[in-house]
RNA sequence: GGCUGGGUGGCAGAGUGGCUAUGCACCGGAUUGCAAAUCCGUGUACCUCGGUUCGACUCCGGGCCCAGCCUCCA
């Protein structure tokens, strides 16, 4: 049975959907105003994993997986002011390049891909009700804010207590709250600024109450899993907590999961550090596989070190098991043999998504397949690595697309290494092993490695 | 200061109260014209000090160290 460790209670539990033919799991997603780096595409393939996971478990069509886009905040509207742009505008193109990101590493759609702009009736609606309910108040310059002091479980989830952050000399004082923990639901425009009409004059949303307004609109007051960075778990899904369950008088969410950040030289990447690297830059250097396979080698809730040698390794590994593979192109993913592998993998994932204990399987399916004699038998192995790869992600493109594959696009094309193959089968079949050498060597300093097999020579990039 | 999580072999990274993790790298052998790939095999480990136990890397306690949250951040 399915075990997802819920940040809630610190510990491992049992998962027991609400309604198992309905399986409802919400990801807070970006906030688009700049390309997205490697801690984004960790959430989004984490993420993808778990999606995925739910479906094999629970059958695709009793998922659904949302993933907000906030597409309006200060920083938004900072960066559009530097730009001289609207806000749609860069917000739009920035969209566009996220999806461009999760495409290349093989995230799959989530089910919605709600906005804060398209929501704003049921901000204000969710708003509305906390005042009245007298978990907000309206501030005298136009803001409102949420009283923290009325929500009872305030602090739950982070595991702190108000006294204490009160007590911490981080907290910006800000007058027009009651009170300094006080966080901001509804936020007056000031002129110029993008704004949209509500009980309170016009303003935007502040970030949290999007959440808890797209979450409960599309998923219900209350639902299975709510899934995010590890940064964000406070304030912003404390807030969440606090913000929905007040104005529903419901639970809000089950299990919480957060995933680790991604350190570089053992310190986060983060936007505010300016030590982060981008998907887009390091697509440059690596396949997507690559890198999707990178950050499915360590447990989602470890932190993951950024470095080239971890992604060298990385590419290594995923190069054993496409090797397996040739010659298997046709195979279409399959559970057709070995179920102790299908188990154990299954039991590794069933374990909080270990995907590095899945990932030993790939390994063991992959070294069978090179033992096997019998044909039929390899092929059938070869479909269970297939599906068992699907399940993360892994391992569906034909393999000489990835070992042949162009990864900095320097190099020889494949047309020339053909070409300079044909002359070295020439050589060796006159056993000229200088002129065999030579070219080998040759397309070796140029990144190409080849191999000679019973069926000819074959090629693959370093 | 308050609160989290963590310290495993050359690197990465799982896991377990007593029995091979795995990948990459390394070494020996098979194979190969030589290689590459593959196969067979060897080696290297559990921060520190106590405690519990027949037995602990694994449980408990102290210490040291690292990372993170308490402010925007996936």
């Amino acid at each position: 049975m399915l075990q997802i460790h819920n940040n809630l209670s610190k510990r491992k539990e049992p998962f027991r959907p609400i309604d198992p033919a309905n399986v409802r799991m919400y990801v807070c997603g970006m906030t688009v105003y700049d390309m997205c780096h490697i801690g984004h595409a960790r959430v989004l393939v984490v993420f993808d994993v778990v999606y995925r996971y739910l479906c094999e478990v629970f059958g695709s069509d009793h998922v659904t997986y949302v993933r907000n886009i906030t597409d309006i905040d200060d920083k938004i509207i900072q960066r559009a002011r530097e730009n001289d742009e609207g806000i749609d505008s860069l917000t739009g193109r920035y969209i566009d390049e996220m999806n461009r990101d999760a495409e290349a590493l093989g995230v799959l759609h989530p089910n919605q891909e709600p906005r804060a702009t398209g929501h704003m009736q049921q901000i204000i609606d969710m708003i509305g009700t906390l005042v009245e309910k007298g978990y907000a108040y309206a501030a005298d310059n136009g803001d409102v804010y949420y009283d923290v002091s009325h929500f009872e479980h305030y602090g739950r989830l982070s595991g702190k207590h108000i006294e204490d952050l009160r007590a911490g000399e981080r907290i910006a004082v800000d007058e027009a709250k009651q009170d300094p923990l006080d966080f901001v639901l509804w936020k007056a425009a000031k002129p110029e600024e993008p704004a949209w009409d509500s009980p309170w004059g016009r303003g935007r949303p502040g970030w949290h109450i999007e959440c808890s307004a797209m979450s409960t609109h599309c998923l219900g007051h209350h639902f299975d899993i709510h899934g995010g960075g590890l940064d964000l778990q406070f304030p912003h899904h404390e807030n969440e907590i606090a913000q929905s369950e007040a104005a529903t008088g419901e639970t809000f969410v089950n299990v919480w999961m957060h995933n680790g950040f991604v350190r570089v030289d053992e310190e986060k990447m983060s936007k505010s550090l300016g030590n982060f690297f981008t998907i887009r830059d390091v697509l440059q250097q690596y396949a997507p596989e690559v890198v999707r396979y990178f950050i499915l080698s360590s447990h989602y809730r470890s932190p993951l070190n950024y470095s080239d040698q971890h992604l060298d390794n990385a590419k290594a590994a995923l190069t054993t098991l496409y090797t397996a593979l040739r010659g298997f192109e046709d195979v279409a993913p399959a559970i057709s043999a070995d179920m102790t592998c299908v188990e154990r993998f299954r039991a590794a994932m069933d374990d909080d998504f270990n995907t590095p204990e899945a990932q030993v399987v790939l390994f063991e399916l992959a070294h069978e397949i090179n033992k096997q004699t019998d044909p039929a038998a390899a092929r059938q192995t070869a479909a269970t690595l297939k599906y068992l790869g699907a399940l993360l992600g892994l391992l569906q493109q034909s393999p000489e697309a990835f070992l042949q594959g162009e990864g900095a696009g320097e190099g020889p094309d494949s047309e020339a290494i053909e070409a300079l193959i044909r002359q070295r089968t020439d050589a060796r079949a006159n056993k000229d092993w200088a002129e065999s050498d030579r070219i080998r060597d040759l397309l070796r300093e140029q990144g190409v490695i080849l191999e000679d097999g019973p069926g000819g020579t074959t090629w693959r990039r370093v």
